[in-house]
DNA sequence: CTGTTAGCGCATTCAG
DNA sequence: CTGAATGCGCTAACAG
C-alpha cells in the first residue's frame, strides 16, 4: 500500500484511531505499554503522518509562501537564504514563487498561495499594482513586506533605509570632489529605487549642487540593460565624473560597458553601488557600495510574520522594522 | 468568517455542495441557469477554494519538493529559476529547502516533505550518505536527481558531463603550454567534483603529463575557503602556471588570493573556472570556464519529473539526462 | 485509560 | 439535472 494510516496501525495494535493518534502526538491518557507498543507497530510500518489531513483538520499548514522578484539574483537569493534559515528554525516550510517583476504573476501566484492554505505571505511586491496586496490584509492573512514597502497601506515590513542609502552614497562622491555624478535608477513604481533616488536628490540638495535631470538615467533592474545603456551614455559624451547605481548588479553591467570604452575605476569614472552582494568585494576593482542587511532582512522578516501567525492577540499594529544601511567604502570610489 | 467554502455556496444557491463542485470544476450535469447562478455567488462571496482539502481527497498536492544545497550560491540560484518558472508553466508550486551540505538536514526535509505530501522530489544530493534517498525511492516517491548523480542507485537524473568539461578545461590548458596546472577540487564525496577530478586526470594522462598529487588540493564549495586555501598555496611557492577551479565561485575566491598577490591572471597564472554563473563574463578579467546549463537543467529536471508525476503507466524506467558541457573562452587563461 | 461521534472541505459514487 | 451518502486522514469533545 502506499501510504500507512493511523487506521491501518489502529488495525495491527487493536485499538482504534484515536489512541494511535494520542500515542502518536504524546498527548496524555494513554498507557504506557500499549504506547510503546503503537510507537513499535508505526515504526514497523514505516508511518508517516499525513500533514494534508492535519493542516485540513488543525486550520494550520506550517507553511508560509514566499513571492520574491527573481531568486536568480544574488540579493534576493541573500534574502531567500535568510527566509529559508529562519522558517526552517521554526518548523516552517516555504512555498518559493518568483513574479519577475509582473504585477499579473504576483497576483496569480498569490491566489494559488491563499488556495494552499499558507499560514501567511512575505512578499516583495512588484509596486505596479496593489489591489492584490490589499484582498490579501482584507482575509487577515499574515503578512509582511520585504525590502519594498507602500505609503498607502498598512502592513509589516522589513526594509532598509533607503533614503538615508542614497544620500550616504551621494554624499561620499560628492565628497570626494564629485559634481556631476550620474543615477542609474531602477524603476520608480518600486520603493526602494524611489527612496534612493530621494536620498541622491537630498544630498545634492544638502551639498548645493544642483540637479540635472540628464544625469538620472535608467529605470531598470536587469543588468543587461544597465550595460546597453551605459554603451549607450558613454556615446553620448555625457558629462559626469562619477555613477552611482540602484543596484551592484546593475554596477556590474555599468562597469564592463566603462570598461570597454577603456575608461579608469575610479581615476576617469568613480562607481559607487548598492545592496553589497558577496561578489562586490571580489571583484578586481572591489566596489564600494551600501550594505544592505538581505540575510537579515529575510530572516527578521520571518521571524515577525511567524510571530504574528502563532500570536494569540488579533489585533497587534503593524510592525515596521527599517534597517540602517552602510557605506562600504573598497576602491571603485 | 475566515474562509468560504461549498457549503456557503450551497445554502445562498439553494443546492447541495455536490451540485456547487461540479459548477465550479466545469463538470456535465449542472444546468447552464444554476452554474451561472453559482459561479455568481461565489465570486460575490469571494470563495476560494481548500487545496488543502482537494488534495487531500485526490492525493495530488500539486507541489514538488525542492532540495537544494545552498540558493545564495548563484549557481543553485539559476538551476532553482529554472525549476520555478517550469513548475510554475505546468501549475505547481515548489516547497523551497537548503541543505547547507549537511545530510542530516537533507534526511530531516526530505521526511517533512513526504508528510507534506509532496507529488515529487527533486533533489542536489548531499552524498555524504544515501539512506535517505533509498527510502524515497521504495516508497515509490517521484524522485530526480539534480546535478549530481550516484553510480549506485538508479534514479531520474539531469546531469551535465562533467568528466568531459573537466577533460575540456584541462586540455584547453595543456593546449595553452601549461604542464603544471593546480585543480582546486570540490569535496569529493559530490559527484560533479569527483567527475571534474577525473576529467582533469585523463587529459593529463592523454596528454603524457605526469600527475602530481601535490597539485590536486582544495576539497571545500566555500569561496572563503578558496580564498584562504590560496593565500597558503601562494606562500608555500608551489611550482604551477595554471589553476583550474572546481567552480566558478572558488575561482573568484582564489582570484581574489592571486590578486593580492599581484600576480597578473593569466600572465603569471591562468585560470579556469566551471559553471559559468553570470558574473563570470562582467568581471573586468572576463573569466575562461565551462559552461554549465544551469536554468535548463533546474527546467529539465523538473520536467521529466512532472512527466513521471502525471504518467499513468508505473514502470518507467529512469531517465538520464545528461547534457554536454561547453568550454567558453574569455580572458582569464 | 479507551472508544464513539463528529467534522475539517471537497469530490466521487450511486440513486433518483 | 440534482441530491444523499461516503471517505480522504486526522483529532477534539464527550462518554464511559
Amino acid at each position: 500500500m502506499s501510504h500507512i494510516t493511523l487506521q491501518d496501525i489502529a488495525k495491527k495494535a487493536g485499538v482504534t484511531t484515536t489512541t494511535i493518534s494520542r500515542a502518536l502526538n504524546n498527548k496524555p491518557d494513554v498507557s504506557p505499554k500499549t504506547k510503546d507498543r503503537i510507537l513499535r507497530i508505526a515504526k514497523n510500518l514505516g508511518y508517516t503522518p499525513n500533514l494534508l489531513a492535519k493542516s485540513l483538520r488543525s486550520q494550520k499548514s506550517k507553511t508560509i509562501g514566499v513571492v520574491l522578484a527573481d531568486i536568480s539574483n544574488p540579493f534576493f537569493a541573500a534574502v531567500a537564504k535568510g527566509i529559508e534559515d529562519a522558517a526552517h528554525k521554526r518548523s516552517y516550510s516555504i512555498i518559493l514563487c518568483n513574479t519577475d517583476e509582473e504585477y499579473e504573476k504576483e497576483e496569480e501566484v498569490l491566489q494559488v498561495l491563499v488556495e494552499k492554505r499558507v499560514d501567511g505571505l512575505l512578499i516583495t511586491p512588484v509596486q505596479k499594482e496593489y489591489k492584490d496586496i490589499l484582498r490579501i490584509k482584507e482575509r487577515r492573512i499574515p503578512l509582511i513586506l520585504v525590502a519594498r514597502h507602500f505609503d498607502t497601506i498598512e502592513t509589516n515590513s522589513v526594509v532598509s533605509d533607503d533614503v538615508l542609502g542614497g544620500f550616504l552614497a551621494t554624499e561620499y562622491l560628492i565628497k570626494k570632489g564629485h559634481k556631476r555624478i550620474l543615477y542609474i535608477s531602477g524603476p520608480l513604481h518600486i520603493s526602494s529605487a524611489l527612496e534612493r533616488l530621494k536620498g541622491y536628490k537630498r544630498a545634492l540638495k544638502e551639498y548645493k549642487i544642483p540637479l540635472k535631470e540628464k544625469l538620472v538615467r535608467g529605470y531598470t533592474a536587469k543588468m543587461g540593460k544597465a550595460y546597453t545603456l551605459m554603451r549607450r551614455i558613454l556615446k553620448e559624451k555625457l558629462d559626469f565624473t562619477a555613477i552611482f547605481t540602484f543596484s551592484d548588479f546593475l554596477a556590474l553591467g555599468v562597469m564592463k560597458a566603462i570598461r570597454e570604452e577603456k575608461l579608469k575605476i575610479p581615476d576617469d569614472v568613480a562607481v559607487v553601488g548598492y545592496d553589497d552582494i558577496e561578489f562586490a568585494s571580489v571583484l578586481e576593482i572591489p566596489l564600494t557600495t551600501v550594505h544592505m542587511p538581505k540575510y537579515r532582512l529575510g530572516m527578521e522578516g520571518t521571524n515577525i510574520l511567524i510571530d504574528e501567525i502563532e500570536k494569540k492577540s488579533t489585533n497587534r499594529k503593524p510592525q515596521k522594522l527599517t534597517i540602517k544601511p552602510e557605506l562600504i567604502v573598497r576602491k571603485s570610489a
